[in-house]
DNA sequence: GCGTATAATGTTATGACATTACATCGACAT
DNA sequence: ATGTCGATGTAATGTCATAACATTATACGC
């Protein structure tokens, strides 16, 4: 975690807020949790957001716009990952499958289109959650 | 195509509106293009969108809140469709890959995790658009 | 035809998410 | 001290999406 001690003042904070939540959390939500430590403006936190994405300790969840902490020591080592995340309790559990990355890399080589960025997500209910029902 | 012939006037302008263009639009550029139809606010193109795709003849691009229409002919033949998405000239490619469906489907399974939507969109550069630099 | 239930539409306002533009500050090398 | 570069502060604006409520169209049993 070497990256983790050189961030700045602002991420660190938005770091923690992330950390500390239970599941994923808005910009606006971060922004009003860090009012106090004197967060006033929403690109406080969309700056520090986008530096802690570079050093792949925060994810963004592209289908709900939200944001979450990473839960691998180190996310650098996949290209690819996937979350499952819980449309009722909020719960995001995050995971990558080398397959599924195989297979989308050969139809991009076969199409010979250069991916940035891949986004797999899953929406639905979790166990606890379509157990409830 | 038995649905197509039900449209209402509202989802016959925003479905021509997504025909008609060379890749995905956002719903206000819909409204935009539909404002001589009389079009004048977005909920009327959200709604018809919102129709469209549960006829399955349009899909939401979530990385980029953005609508396409959908290249195949019936789209329900499928749970789980990708798309590569060129950042450059905006064209869309639609797949769908029965083993990536399987290993997500295996993942779910295994976590008793209930999908209701499932996203795979490959943002990136298409074969024409890396060829130009 | 007539009443009625249901779906679709129109309109205004508002909520939610994200970026542009510009000024300032701090660390650090020259 | 000064130029540079990255981070920060702030206001304004842009973009995406929905809530709430009134009205109109359509289908269907009678």
């Amino acid at each position: 975690m070497t990256t983790r001690n050189q961030l700045t003042r602002n991420q660190n904070l938005v770091m923690h807020a992330l950390d500390s939540a239970a599941g994923p959390l808005s910009a606006y939500t971060i922004l009003d949790r860090l009012r106090d430590d004197g967060f006033r403006a929403p690109l406080q936190v969309y700056r520090a957001l986008e530096k802690l994405q570079e050093m792949g300790l925060v994810h963004r969840l592209e289908s709900i716009n939200a944001f979450v902490a990473c839960a691998h020591p180190d996310c650098h080592s996949h290209d690819m990952i996937a979350f499952a995340i819980c449309e009722k309790c909020g719960k995001v559990d995050e995971f990558s499958d080398d397959v599924v990355q195989e297979r989308l890399g050969a139809w991009t080589a076969r199409h010979r289109f250069k991916p940035s960025k891949t986004t797999v997500e899953i929406r639905g209910h979790c166990a606890s959650c379509s157990a409830d029902g």
